[in-house]
DNA sequence: TGTGATTATGAAAACGTTTTCAAGATGGCG
DNA sequence: CGCCATCTTGAAAACGTTTTCATAATCACA
């Protein structure tokens, strides 16, 4: 029924091996590979990539392994990395483990069985903590989320940095009384308060940070207690800061449903250029991500590590750009 | 150095055939599994998919083939047919094509090659055309886009019925001047566009409609053009729809920044349910799809094909629900 | 106790390639 | 002209499983 190398060889008059040779760019004179490219269209003959791999051991796959690809975050990273192994000849297998450990560790061991020549990973805080006890056999490369002592590359950004840059440009706008809501889950969310708390005592600033679960539900929770359940006025919050997409918009949500004026009754800055950031009320300052060059520096990193198993590990850190909007307009 | 299949054997003392009877849920003894069992344990055994694959004849993996994962649409839809697939014990292949048939072609040979058991697909308007007279061999469904003559299953939003909703919404608000932005790359623009067609002549209004490519930047010129450089105010349209999320975002950011009021100055209604429309202005109505639904129907009905390949071709047509915000309040 | 049916197991073939190895052909050079 | 080096090709092994087939063991029943 389906056409092999063997039938190919057969058509063209010659055996197998020559057949993949022609088709594996080994050395075969002219005439026969005429003939057997010739063999090949009338044939039809489609390459089983199955056998392929098992004879030859590379399974020209990478696993790419992500919270949740409906995090806009992840799917532009996801776009940028397919496009990138497509590129290079790769498969790319797309795990979504909504932040359990559990479903990491089962993805992982999925990897293994499919002989995945490698995976870009991001891990949740707790995976990342025991990643060096857990020994694979395939290169690793983190993104997004990673700690002080993780022994693969990674390609992060530069959180501490970026949040300090929203704190002191709400400060620059004369916003004093700047609170910081901070995703739990990963370790960005980890750094991101780091940046502010450095930030905040720098400027002299009482800090006011808040670690709550990443979802909008939670942070529309948390401004809603403060904003208005809260006490006096004069002890309210006038900026927030949300250390990723999905709090600042469930920031956004709660000072509509509440009322509140953005910027007039609180200022918002956040992280992650989701598209509604640009077109909501005055439009939402945020730090922008440098996506695209995540994805691709990640695929690049995975691709040199292949070449290069005992090169020195190396760590990039990217930064994001801040994208200043209506949102924290000066105060006054 | 790898653990195959034969060293588990002699750790177990029995032959490879057993030790995959105990793997696959083959007939073993109570005691030979348990003793093959430990030993799978103690050597840390992982089975080799490619080899399992090419000796079963079953890839145990699927293509979705879609224009482009960033698409809110299509990362929805990809996330249910992930989460299903996995689920059914099969991996996922993702292509983007960008729209771009050749892309789809060479996505559709690559599937051929991986000998996947089916694919999920959302073709171009060219290449469902002549979906027919390329045969493969592997079932197809199609979402999002079909046509009549399609020999495929396909599940499908009903896209003229959404689109006269949303006509017969803005008729009742007391808009008459409505004007319809379609898609021109896909059929849904098609359909959408014949259901604006009938709902506006039931109605005995005047359509204008125009298809224009799938992009913001279209969208936003079309507006533009219509509503600042256009003639007499009188004229002007009351009213738009808008025929994808891509398109909506454009009308919404050439109103911005046009200064025109929503919906005041233009009321406005469109496709896909993103989350920006719920917080941008005074919310934007929308025909929300049932995209969960969408992917997980796409994918059952593709291991029922798989189960029954004779079975006679299904198609199903779902239909959206239409969520009323303030961008279509009376007119007034 | 003998016989046929049933069950559990192992030996070996098969899946469709790539790769190794040996051999045949060609050519250069002493 | 003979010999060695080089290049091209084919035969066969190998990749790690599943599956077929045969055989040994067990059991039921006459």
């Amino acid at each position: 029924m389906t056409v092999g190398i063997k039938d190919v060889a057969r058509v063209a008059g010659v055996s197998p091996a020559t057949v993949s040779r022609v088709l594996g760019n080994g050395v075969v004179s002219d005439a026969l590979r005429q003939q057997v490219e010739a063999a090949v269209r009338e044939t039809g003959y489609r390459p089983n990539l199955s056998a392929r791999r098992l004879r030859s051991q590379h399974s020209q796959t990478i696993g790419l392994i992500v919270a949740d690809i409906r995090n806009p975050f992840f799917t532009a990273v996801s776009r940028a990395v397919e496009d990138a192994a497509y590129q290079a000849g790769l498969r790319v297998i797309l795990c979504n483990t909504d932040e359990d450990p559990e479903k990491e560790a089962m993805y992982l061991r999925l990897m293994e069985e499919e002989r995945v020549t490698g995976v870009i990973f991001a891990p949740t805080r707790q995976t990342v903590e025991h990643m060096a006890e857990t020994p694979r056999n395939f290169p690793t490369v983190l993104i997004d989320r990673a700690c002080q002592r993780s022994r693969e590359d990674t390609v992060v950004l530069d959180n501490a940095a970026a949040a300090g840059v929203l704190v002191e440009h709400l400060y620059d706008q004369g916003y004093r009384r700047i609170v910081g809501l901070f995703g739990n889950a990963s370790t960005t969310g980890v750094e991101r308060h780091s940046g502010y708390m450095v930030a905040m005592s720098r400027l002299r600033l009482t800090p006011d940070a808040v670690f709550i679960p990443p979802s909008a539900e939670a942070a529309e929770a948390e401004i809603r207690r403060r904003m208005v359940d809260g006490g006096a006025v004069s002890s309210r919050p006038e900026a927030v800061v949300a250390s990723n997409g999905l709090l600042l918009m469930g920031v956004v949500r709660a000072a509509g449903e509440a009322g509140l004026a953005i910027p007039g009754d609180l200022a918002v800055a956040g992280f992650d250029n989701e598209r509604w950031t640009e077109l909501v009320g005055p439009g939402i300052t945020v730090i922008e991500q440098p996506v695209e060059t995540i994805g691709r520096t990640a695929m690049t990193m995975l691709l040199e590590r292949l070449d290069a198993p005992e090169a020195p590990i190396r760590k990039v850190v990217l930064s994001g750009r801040c994208i200043v909007r209506g949102s924290t307009a000066r105060k006054g």
